[in-house]
DNA sequence: TCCCATGATGGAATCGTTTCCACATCCAGA
DNA sequence: TCTGGATGTGGAAACGATTCCATCATGGGA
């Protein structure tokens, strides 16, 4: 049978003064003596007395916490942006409450409505799926105040992002200066950078075939089946950009089973410099983006008191490795 | 400014009617009017009431809340585990609190504090480091409920594991029927695998060599360091196995770096089947462990009301691809 | 017609904390 | 000696929810 926490009457019954005042030594506000402040410590001590962060909290109104939603963590993109948020948290002695929500609206929805139940009043989100995001004009008029993170959110909060349009034109200007004209793109459940990938595409007077840009669910799954089926359905194609990870794993594992060598086949770029990346056969030219530091800013200004600013670009960076090659028509 | 939440008063004012019968309204205990019903839901959903988890939890005593304690997220063999967590909780209406230990027993206390702190009474973790765990004791006398996983636990709490003897077993059989004798292995900060691995060796009549088992602190850069120095210390190790997808990883790298061929030079069995050890180059023969379900199933334990069985074994699997070759002289 | 069981309802206590306020003590300055 | 500020201290209210208990109305059975 474990026995009750201590409480801060049994510490004040202890110390033989009042909970007041082993309120106020324990928080080091207001004044006590050196003497009572001592008994106070000592029978804080002997007890092993932790403060209720649920007392508190209710009596103070805001809950302290800190809320993240991700599409899920078995992707090491999120995990790393994960570490992130998780690294400025306990930095800021705040705890982290995560939800994965599997990039449905739906299960965002529930799983926002929790952490506000939660008393949580600060969340750091991926917004799931297209971003229409009716789900978040709720919470954001009722004060939670949420940063998006990796996606541009809807409505006005701030967000954290990569610098998708340059790394998308570097990529294509990689390739389409490498030769190739048929260029496939592979888009998951975020739609943006398929919007940039046509810009890049334009931006090198290049016109964009609708048949080889293909949007995944986001399951891996789905996002073999696209890959699979674009290079079935156009074997024209020479080079396919990755919009994520999953993607990316996906193209190359569809590409070998239909006996596409990469790169003398198909060239491969991917978006997210996962470690593995490296490790590929071939290895995997990458556009590479901050998931750590993604997590961390995002974290950083959702915690800070100041309202930061309302659109914090991190860089990419095109990582060349050997997953392209000059185009040779097939 | 953001309007305050609803309270339960504000309800019950808008309903006309008292806290407590807006409360057994909503919570379904007790007798109430169809009618009074009708108006305590109608007021509920036009104040867009939601109940607050810190109001109810202060009341009942238990908090509720599931604390989640792992080395990092950006491994993908615990972000794995974690989306299992996560999943077994949202089935069970739970949230979930994440710390990142980075195997380092002190975060690892700090942490386990502030989850105590929180009101948090049920805990899956991973035990950090050599798991000696005096951080452990503590808080299992306090009542706190906790689940290990992946990795035994100190004390007497359940712990959800792969059946590590066995595929140590098979790794090293497989590796020995290919005719290696001096197999290197690479450990990390869980040391059990380096004991598993010197049975192993008995087993089928092997010495254990112990300049050829070495272990890495929980870096990226520690378990490249280990592997390359094991590597260049010992130019006759004609196979490696190494005890998690970091330390796997750090393996393939410096056989590389080295001109190590694998599996020509040097073969490679690691633990986690990640996503890419199919995609390496050469795709990496592994012994799978379900990350997915360890969470999973640990989840269900520490949020069970019965208390479970005090350990339950998940199989692994030895799945082979092309990273083992039978031995040759170098 | 009376009584009591039953069902609906609201008041109030409670959980653990913080903080306002009142009270007591003490000492310096007039 | 009296006053007034400073200082240390504890009581009590408040936060939002649940739940015990008392109250009240109602209706059926004797």
């Amino acid at each position: 049978m474990p026995p009750r926490r201590a409480t801060i009457k049994d510490v004040a019954a202890a110390a033989g003064v009042g909970v007041a005042t082993v309120s106020r030594v324990l928080s080091g506000t207001g004044s006590a003596s050196p003497e009572t402040r001592e008994r106070v410590l000592a029978a804080a001590a002997r007890l092993d007395y932790r403060p209720s962060a649920l007392g508190r909290s209710l009596k103070l109104g805001r809950s302290g916490g800190l809320g993240l939603l991700v599409p899920g963590l078995a992707n090491t993109f999120y995990g790393q942006l994960a570490d992130g948020v998780l690294a400025c948290a306990r930095s800021m002695g705040e705890h982290v409450v995560v939800g994965a929500t599997g990039d449905d609206p739906e299960r965002e929805a529930s799983l926002l409505g929790s952490l506000v139940e939660q008393g949580v009043e600060r969340v750091v989100a991926v917004p799931s799926g297209d971003g229409l995001g009716e789900n978040w004009e709720p919470a954001l008029r009722a004060g939670l105040r949420v940063v998006f993170a990796g996606r541009p959110g809807p409505g006005s909060a701030p967000s954290v992002l990569t610098d998708d349009r340059a790394g998308v034109q570097a990529a294509v200007d990689y390739l389409g200066g490498l030769g190739h004209r048929s260029i496939g793109f592979l888009g998951g459940p975020a739609t943006a950078r398929e919007r940039l990938f046509r810009d890049a595409l334009a931006a090198i007077r290049m016109p964009a075939d609708e048949e080889l840009i293909v949007a995944a669910r986001a399951t891996r799954d789905s996002a073999y089946a696209a890959a699979a089926s674009l290079f079935q359905r156009r074997p024209d194609v020479t080079a396919v950009l990755a919009a994520d990870n999953t993607l990316g794993e996906a193209a190359v594992l569809a590409a070998r089973e239909l006996d596409l060598r990469i790169p003398r086949d198909v060239s491969v770029i991917m978006f997210d410099d996962v470690p593995w990346a490296e490790l590929c056969g071939p290895p995997l030219t990458v556009v590479a983006q901050p998931a750590h530091d993604l997590g961390y800013r995002a974290a950083e200004l959702a915690l800070r008191d100041r309202p930061g600013p309302d659109r914090t670009l991190l860089p990419t960076e095109l990582i060349v490795r050997n997953s392209c090659a000059p185009r040779t028509p097939r």
